[in-house]
DNA sequence: CTATAATTCGTTTTT
DNA sequence: CGAATTATAG
């Protein structure tokens, strides 16, 4: 036991396997943290307490999470509890830290230390280029394919040659091995990495150099890292060779949120930790502080299905509360409007907008309740979808800046050499990659030489020419013009603005905006190399206008947030469970899947709604469905079914209880305290004038969208 | 070289 | 059904 002599007033607040977890500092640990028991405190404190007792420097710390966001959380929350800024201390993701380290030692494995970090759109054009140098029969998919070969084998840890026959499935595996050895060569010639090569080299110096190893194992006497349970392979390797002089490695997680097994994760690092780490302490957080029992027992019953679980008992001291409602809905348009519907009771019960989300298994699913939002004027924000550094026009312009920074960037130069349109075409990119090829130089260097000859006719010449001519004054500028005027001058004068300007599609506007915001975010750097840096490892999603708006999202997406209301649409058979996963003959995909339902139910914090549709069109086809498995595994005390609006179907389901409120509820509704003629404001739908006030609803002119009926708490007076 | 018609094909996406 | 790629005509 540890002592606890001096006052710490920062572990008051904690339970008793918190306090555990935060003062068990010396030794391997994993902290199995279940959704809602105040995993991000654990973490926070831990590190605030091996800061004011002394045992590290800031600098002795490492402390590794999955993305810039947790980072970020657990950077200013640290610093807020110490009361000082953290200077000096190893905290970010997995990637930022070993970029980090690559960049001290980039000579070791053949890099210059201002390498690139390449992005899929990068990568899949390298892939490209070299199925076509090797005459391999390009199908639609066959990139893809091989690029997700390949980057699984970066994942597990494999470098080219470490791809022993026993990872070498398929039949064209063979084929893949030797793409991603030229692939891994073309790369070093480029002076570019991938994301998987982050890892990958760092293990490669790590275990070729061991001084170098034996510098950072020494330097971190802690490491902390969350999200054990989505770590893959190199990741586990990467951890294990850092921590093997200090030992002291606190892993923090959850095997039953593991949800990204597609992507490479290893459940079984989480379930092996006590294997991999000799004297290992394993300290369980089980009090729930989120949920009601009735959402939490509906969990538990269901994550029990799963086999190979390393098992916890989630519990909380809070009362009942109501069940998990069950809803079979005729089709996806009557779900879209029946949850709509209940959006609207709780939202007059008073339950913000911002408490309540819809989660669904794919993307696509938001459509349909997108439209009827709009059609009911509800607010409503997505979450997810493309983020702002991977949108068209955002790459687009960063391919202009990389030329500007390195004109040698081969694969920014092919992005937008015809970007305007200049009359510079396939026929003539081609030409420049076999001169390019044979005599080992860069695109831009080629197009240098060919245009003194006759290889390039006319017209074409000319544009080539003057190309080339930016591109040498853009990089002139780079040295000595801020990183803010230089993109306003290079999107000026490469036509790029004026291309979107004449662009009359409805969403040309919204790139326009988009490209003034890359120039706000750019003028907060000081040169365009740490920009570049900046923008190749953050992902930052788009900021949304207001927080009142109902929220739409991937269960993936919701991992680690928390609702008040949380709706779960599509849960029938071939959607969630999905048809692959269904297809798939072992159980440990569809055992994910159910993970990935535990994630979602936990979100909630008060009410859970789950709706299946007995019909669904899915690419267009109608289809009958089964309800989701899942639904069958929900233990019967915890939920509720409620009565459907149709007499047949409905895939056997019967109402085994009686629905309670709100849904059945009647409720005094007040008039809207609004006048005809007055002025309003919505957030979606912008100014309007009342034409009719019914109940709480308003019959509203708007100024943009025409006449809508919207209920009164949507809007706010204007005059 | 580029603008159109025809076709193909459907998860999840922390960096 | 619709985006996104690919064949075809201008």
């Amino acid at each position: 036991m540890m002592s606890v002599d001096v006052p710490s007033s920062h572990l008051d607040s904690l339970n008793l396997p918190q306090r555990q977890a935060v003062e068990e500092t010396e030794g391997p640990v994993l902290v199995l943290a279940g959704a809602g028991t105040g995993k991000t405190r654990v973490l926070i404190s831990r590190l605030g307490h091996i800061l004011l007792k002394h045992k590290a420097l800031p600098s002795e710390i490492l402390a590794v999470t999955f993305t810039n966001k947790a980072a970020l959380e657990m950077k200013n929350r640290t610093a807020d509890l110490i009361g000082q800024s953290l200077g000096g201390m190893w905290l970010g993701t997995f990637h930022s830290i070993s970029a980090r380290i690559l960049r001290s030692h980039s000579n070791l494995v053949g890099l210059s230390s201002n390498f690139t970090i390449l992005n899929t759109d990068d990568q899949e054009r390298i892939i490209k280029q070299l199925l076509q140098m090797e005459n391999i029969e390009d199908k639609k998919e066959t990139t893809k394919i091989f690029l997700s070969v390949i980057s699984g084998w970066k994942d597990r840890g494999l470098t080219p040659d470490k791809v022993t026959d026993g990872y070498l499935g398929s039949t064209n595996s063979k084929t893949i091995l030797r793409i991603y050895e030229l692939y891994q060569e073309r790369l070093r010639v480029v002076n570019a990495v991938d994301f998987g090569d982050l890892l990958l080299h760092c293990l490669t110096i790590f275990i070729q150099h061991p001084d170098v190893l034996s510098l950072y194992a020494k330097r971190f006497k802690y490491i902390l890292v969350d999200e054990y349970q989505d770590t893959n392979v190199a990741q586990y390797l990467w951890l294990r060779l850092l921590a093997s002089e200090s030992k002291n490695i606190c892993c923090v997680g959850d095997d039953d949120q593991s949800i990204y097994g597609w992507r490479g994760a290893q459940v079984g690092n989480i379930l092996r930790f006590e294997k991999d780490f000799p004297g290992a302490k394993v300290i369980r957080l089980e009090q729930n502080y989120r949920s009601t029992p009735a959402i939490l027992g509906a969990a538990s019953g269901l994550i029990s299905h799963n086999k190979g679980r390393l098992g916890k008992t989630l519990w909380t001291d809070r009362s009942q509360g109501d069940p998990v409602f069950i809803k079979n809905v005729w089709d996806g348009a009557e779900e879209a409007r029946w949850i709509a519907d209940q959006i609207t009771l709780f939202h007059r019960k008073e339950t913000p907008l911002s408490q309540m989300a819809i989660l669904v298994r794919a993307g696509f699913q938001t459509r349909e309740f997108e439209e009827t939002f709009l059609a009911l004027a509800i607010p409503y924000r997505i979450v997810g979808g493309l983020r702002f550094y991977e949108r068209q026009e955002i790459r687009d312009a960063l391919a202009y800046l990389r030329l500007a920074a390195q004109p040698q960037d081969d694969l920014a130069f092919e992005r937008v050499i015809n970007l305007p349109r200049r009359g510079i075409g396939l026929t003539t990119v081609q030409k420049m990659h076999m001169v390019g090829r044979s005599q080992g130089i860069p695109l831009a260097e080629v197009a240098r030489q060919i245009i003194e000859t006759d290889e390039i006719k006319g017209k074409t010449r000319l544009s080539l020419r003057q190309f080339l001519e930016n591109i040498d004054r853009w990089h002139k500028q780079s040295l000595n013009t801020s990183p803010d005027e230089l993109v306003k001058i290079i999107l000026d004068e490469s036509g790029y603005t004026d291309m979107w300007k004449a662009d009359k599609s409805p969403d040309a506007a919204g790139r326009l905006e988009n490209l003034k915001e890359l120039v706000v975010a750019i003028a907060e750097f000081q040169d365009l190399e740490s920009f570049l840096e900046h923008v190749s490892l953050v992902t930052e999603t788009a900021q949304t206008a207001s927080n009142e708006a109902v929220t739409l999202m991937t269960m993936h997406a919701a991992k680690g947030l928390e609702f008040d209301l949380v709706f779960l649409s599509g849960w029938e058979e071939g959607v969630f469970p999905s048809q692959r996963t269904l297809m798939e003959k072992s159980n440990t995909e569809l055992e994910e899947e159910r993970r990935l339902a535990y994630v979602a139910l936990t979100r909630a914090k008060k009410n859970a709604y789950i709706t299946f549709a007995s019909n669904r069109r899915i690419h267009g086809q109608w289809q009958s469905n089964m309800p989701s498995r899942f639904i069958n595994e929900l233990p019967a005390q915890y939920v509720c079914f409620l009565e459907n609006s149709f007499n047949r179907g409905g895939g056997g389901f019967r109402p085994v209880s009686r629905p309670s409120a709100p849904v059945t509820q009647t409720l005094v509704i007040p008039s809207a305290p609004f006048k005809l003629g007055e002025r309003v404001f919505h957030l979606k739908f912008g100014y309007g004038i009342v034409k009719e006030v019914e109940m709480d609803r308003l019959l509203i002119n708007f100024e943009h969208s025409g006449l809508k009926k919207v209920l009164h708490s949507f809007v706010t007076k204007k005059s």
